[in-house]
DNA sequence: AGTGGCCCCTGGCGGC
DNA sequence: TGCCGCCAGGGGCCAC
């Protein structure tokens, strides 16, 4: 499940392997992941930046931009010509480039890939990026008293702020000591000033783990080089009926705005 | 404006 | 053991 650490770490990854190459070739295995018109005109065109916007990636060619969202289970892999890569049954789109295989695989073929002259058109909902200098406590605050919606469903959405998944906003809510049901509107501005740091915090932690690995399974989050570890120091996404680190009692899992949310009730205050 | 539901898709797992 | 049905979930879309 990529969110924003996740996205960047693939980005990271596919800056050190791919960037300055020439796609020479690309077999496309499923007409919905790329259309193969627009396959062909990505022919000889050279990667010139590989970035993040929220959770899409984008591939900057010479006069376009082929924007990228990996969804539940897209994944990249990169295998330099030196080394033997047999296809796999998941395998949805190969890059053949200067000097090696770049491959997208998708379990379960919700990853998009849509080729545009410029991401910024098709990106322009794109909320805030968390990461980003601009926001602050203040822009969160000003964005609070404007919505009536839950937190849970606000921290969810990409037009306001884009990067953040499930994962990333239940340990920002429990960091946070904010009730998942709560609505915006009440929250305390103390308890919004913690909130931003947290999500902060959470997210570089993230980073720095390279991502969070959930299970072994087909499809869950891998980036270009293996998996992250953040999966290790989950307050509580994932930890559902196990002890609340702070206080011993045992957390609690429900579905808040169609998602399955795993919180404190001790702990996290419904404003 | 907000909310809830459906859809896309498939492996994994719980329950019977 | 074997099979059925549900769950995971990002985001687009639609109805209310």
């Amino acid at each position: 499940m990529p969110e924003l650490p996740e996205v960047q770490t693939i980005v990271n990854g596919l800056n050190q392997t791919i960037c300055h190459q020439t796609i020479q070739k690309i077999d496309v295995f499923n007409k919905k992941t790329l259309d193969s018109q627009e396959a062909k005109s990505l022919l000889n065109k050279t990667i010139h930046s590989i970035i993040r916007k929220g959770k899409y990636i984008i591939l900057g060619l010479e006069d376009c931009d082929l924007v990228i969202h990996l969804r539940m289970t897209g994944q990249f892999f990169y295998f330099p010509y030196t080394h033997n890569y047999e296809l796999g049954p998941y395998d949805r789109v190969a890059f053949s480039l200067s000097e090696g295989l770049l491959i997208f695989r998708d379990v379960r073929r919700f990853g998009t890939m849509k080729l545009c002259l410029s991401h910024k058109e098709l990106l322009k909902k794109l909320g805030i990026d968390p990461l980003s200098s601009a926001f602050t406590s203040d822009y969160l605050i000003n964005l609070f008293s404007h919505s009536k919606t839950g937190i849970k469903s606000f921290l969810l959405a990409q037009d306001k702020i884009a990067g953040l998944g499930n994962i990333y906003v239940d340990e920002a809510l429990f960091l946070s000591r904010i009730h998942p049901e709560s609505r915006v509107s009440n929250i305390a501005v103390e308890s919004i000033r913690g909130l931003q740091e947290a999500i902060v915090v959470v997210l570089q932690k993230g980073l720095e783990a390279k991502g969070t690995s959930i299970g072994n399974g087909l499809g869950n989050y891998q980036h270009v080089n293996g998996r992250g570890k953040n999966q290790q120091t989950l307050l509580v996404y994932g930890r559902s009926k196990q002890d609340c680190i702070v206080c011993n009692t045992d957390l609690v899992k429900t579905k808040i705005a169609g998602r399955g949310t795993t919180f404190c009730s001790s702990c996290q205050i419904l404003y």
